[in-house]
DNA sequence: TTGAAAGCGCTAACAG
DNA sequence: CTGTTAGCGCTTTCAA
């Protein structure tokens, strides 16, 4: 008795007839074109509303839009990128247009395989979280799809760019920890070769920003090099430990590798923040945590989320639009990681 | 003197014509269609190869499939979805599929937005990763487009199940506890109220499976309704403490309510698990943080994810096909925070 | 085994 | 302001 279970979906035409207008006018109402009078607005809607259609996406897409954006990020298990994702999806839900993720990419090879899937999907425009692909390659993209390069420095003329500022959050930390007293700092970076992102790479620009604030302070820069990864952390911390003189303080690069620190100072009974201050980067959701309660470097993730989407709009609205460069400034968020250095 | 940006994209009918074949045969080679010869596959591959060829996903959509699969992850956030999405890319990795996911949606509106947009673009199966929306709703999306529905009980006759036997693992827990002489054990559940969602949601299945095992035990059940946040553990635990006869073991039916436990214990200067052992579920990522070592109940997520882009993949190809329901067993994951009770 | 031709649902020129 | 018409790039009958 019940119709099949797969009824044919309704189409423009279906809501042309049924609103006795043309297939034009309905699409013209769907997209608020120009030249439609309120009556025709009305009838449309009502026939749209009585027969519940919904534009079938992948077709507009053939022609004009598919009003859909996407978002690559590189590691969907790093906490900071959902704080991001809040502001992007929050500030594109009064629009159209609709957000969707490609899988957590690492390397090269994942990016473009991504950014690919995406373009040919007929995507609007693509929002690129801390790609780690040649400059060339993020070009290349950009100039088939209106895109904006999240956390990621070096500026271009094909995207836009919003990062945080991470010499400053550098600054901050060194400044934090020097305001207490300690004079060994420690940083625990992730080694970065090739030359080319060494300016465009967070992880490079806080490493840079230690050293030269802590050159300002007339202090020396104490650098170990590891990765961004609890391992790294651990590793970083282990070593530190052997050095002649221990720093009375250390400055992970990311809240992650903080957490192989403090593993690390456990293991070796070192007292924190007695003994060692410890801060992080990036005050991930666990850097909260009541057990952790982490000193970190907050990069405000709602806000450079909300910039993206804020671009990528303009951009979309007119794609010769100069690009344009925003930074944001972090702040720091003192928990109990960190004290003044034993007397 | 260059070209300009957008020198047009290469279309099917620009193999034909380089290859000397029609468009027909192109399409065929691509999905690897019945009727092609061996020496028209090779040509065509090669003209493929030299214009560096890929199609257009939104277009192949309008006729036949667009080789994209929506997953809907409720929370980003969740340390535990991370592990279900390599499960299932890492399965899919070797087809033609591509994933995308849709953002984190908290509540049945969202829900029905993001599936909604999926199915909107023409995307071949959805993976719905614990769902909140009421039954018929997701059996409405199943009769649209080929689901599994991921981390929810309950089996339906259009949409295939995978889950984890929350039964068992909250069985794990208190064995666990009483295997190290515990007697008083409380538990911290997030509240289910509708009647429908007791049977299906694994949060009303971890309470239940806790009370079953306590009494097989002989034990009394104490069960403390909250919900799944570190708020929720943090408030669940003050509310242990004030017991009369407080209890020498939590287990809270989640990590994320795991951690707000610890938080109160730290503040009322219990000592874990000196005083009160804790028990976490979902074995996250920060579980095995060094400073928490978290013990924990492992869902393993990668083969959930797996299991799912299976029963996906043969829906795929079978849409008739009897719908299936995968149950996996979890396992329990010792770390520090759990011990014999004080003297 | 191969190809010509007819759409899929929608938008964009262009006429009226 | 409204409607007619011609595609977008691909898949799919259906003949050859």
């Amino acid at each position: 008795m019940e119709p099949p279970a797969q009824p044919r979906r309704v189409t423009i035409v279906d809501v042309a007839r049924h609103a006795q207008v043309s297939t034009t006018a309905v699409s013209k109402v769907l997209r608020n074109a120009y030249g439609t009078s309120p009556k025709m607005r009305a009838k449309v809607r009502q026939a749209i509303a009585e027969l519940g259609y919904r534009p079938f996406a992948a077709a507009r897409g053939m022609r004009g839009r598919t009003y859909t954006i996407g978002v690559m990020l590189p590691d969907i298990r790093n906490p900071f990128f959902p704080e991001i994702l809040d502001g992007l999806t929050e500030a594109l839900d009064e629009t159209d247009y609709q957000v969707l993720m490609g899988p957590g990419c690492n390397g090269e090879a994942a990016e473009a395989r991504v950014t690919e899937a995406m373009i040919d999907r007929g995507m609007d425009g693509l929002v690129l979280i801390a790609p780690v692909s040649p400059r060339s390659h993020l070009e290349q993209v950009a100039g088939t799809v209106p895109t904006v390069v999240v956390g990621r420095h070096g500026q271009s003329a094909v995207y836009d760019t919003v990062s945080d500022d991470d010499i400053a959050g550098a600054t901050l930390v060194v400044d934090h920890l020097v305001g207490l007293g300690h004079r060994r700092i420690a940083h625990i970076e992730h080694a970065e070769t090739d030359p080319a992102r060494m300016r465009e790479m967070p992880n490079a620009l806080r490493a840079e920003g230690f050293r030269l604030s802590m050159r300002a302070h007339g202090l020396a820069d104490d650098v170990v090099s590891t990765t961004y990864t609890q391992e790294g952390g651990y590793l970083g911390a282990k070593k530190l430990l052997t050095r002649a003189e221990r720093p009375t303080a250390v400055f992970a690069g990311a809240d992650i590798v903080a957490m192989g620190v403090l593993e690390a100072l456990d293991e070796a009974r070192v007292s924190v923040p007695g003994d060692i201050s410890v801060v992080g980067y990036d005050n991930t959701t666990f850097a909260a945590l009541g057990p952790i309660s982490l000193t970190s470097v907050d990069q405000a993730g709602r806000h450079i989320g909300a910039e993206a989407a804020r671009l990528l709009l303009a951009r979309l609205t007119d794609r010769g639009k100069p690009s344009a460069q925003v930074k944001l400034t972090p702040s720091l968020v003192a928990r109990r990681t960190t004290a003044p250095p034993p007397a």
